[in-house]
DNA sequence: GCAAAAAATGATATGATATAACATAACATG
DNA sequence: CATGTTATGTTATATCATATCATTTTTTGC
């Protein structure tokens, strides 16, 4: 009984934020976000959040420019290929079994015994491709 | 007009620095074992030159642990694919043509132009793997 | 040689990303 | 309710990286 504040789910209002978004978005940029509706909201909230949701395979994080993004097809247990553009930020996640049986190919062959892979790309999408070059 | 440097270069010393290291190291790692020659050294210097040596393909980023690694192969103009030890740290680089045009095939497919590949393992170097099960 | 231009380096400051450490609250269970 | 577990809040700080501008060095053209 008596007043029971009732905790927050922060990780449901990050993936709502994350899905919002085409592209990626860093953990500060997801932080002020959430700060629109409590501003007292701190750093750590957010990375446990995102940590929780990468770890379902709801959110990826892109290394190479320390990001997050939604995950787009929830279906899979398969690192993804994630696809950057440079010139308007769309983040393209792909399964490429080709790409990781020829990892795992390589990784056996040197005897290294992957349990993660990253694998990103930055170029342009079909979008600005076509749009870059009239 | 010969080729001589009259200044310090700290292009060779960052080399120098990264290859008498097995693993990874951090920029400001680089930068401590920097200090004991020069205590003044600031980190854009180091930065600076880890960038150049980055686009000479004398140095690799580690974008997944934020680390840098002097290049072995001195050799290639092909991403190499990097494969990080949880365990002792070490960094194997590798050549892997199957999995680059595996990568070239998806972007193809999807339209995108790709100009970087990123390809990152992490798991257990072979001597780790028999190390740990006995 | 010498001055102007270009490139590299030095120095300061700050921005951006991420986590350690500990406190408090919520919740499940006997 | 006591207890253990997990989630969240809070503070502080660690770590990674670059903007900016001053100074020095190197190159270039004569």
């Amino acid at each position: 009984m008596g007043a029971i504040k009732k905790s927050i789910n922060w990780r449901d209002k990050v993936l709502t934020v994350l899905r919002s978004h085409n592209g990626a978005m860093s953990a500060y940029d997801v932080l002020g976000k959430l700060r629109q509706f409590n501003p007292k909201i701190a750093p750590p909230t957010v990375y446990r959040a995102l940590s929780a949701l990468e770890e379902q395979g709801h959110v990826h994080r892109l290394e190479s420019i320390n990001a997050f993004v939604a995950c787009k097809c929830d279906q899979h247990q398969h690192a993804p290929v994630l696809s950057v553009c440079n010139d308007c930020g769309l983040v393209e996640e792909s399964i490429a079994p080709e790409v990781l049986s020829a990892l795992s190919d390589l990784a056996k062959q040197s005897g290294f015994s992957q349990t993660r892979q990253v694998i990103e790309l930055h170029g342009q999408c079909v979008a600005c491709c076509e749009g870059a070059s009239p």
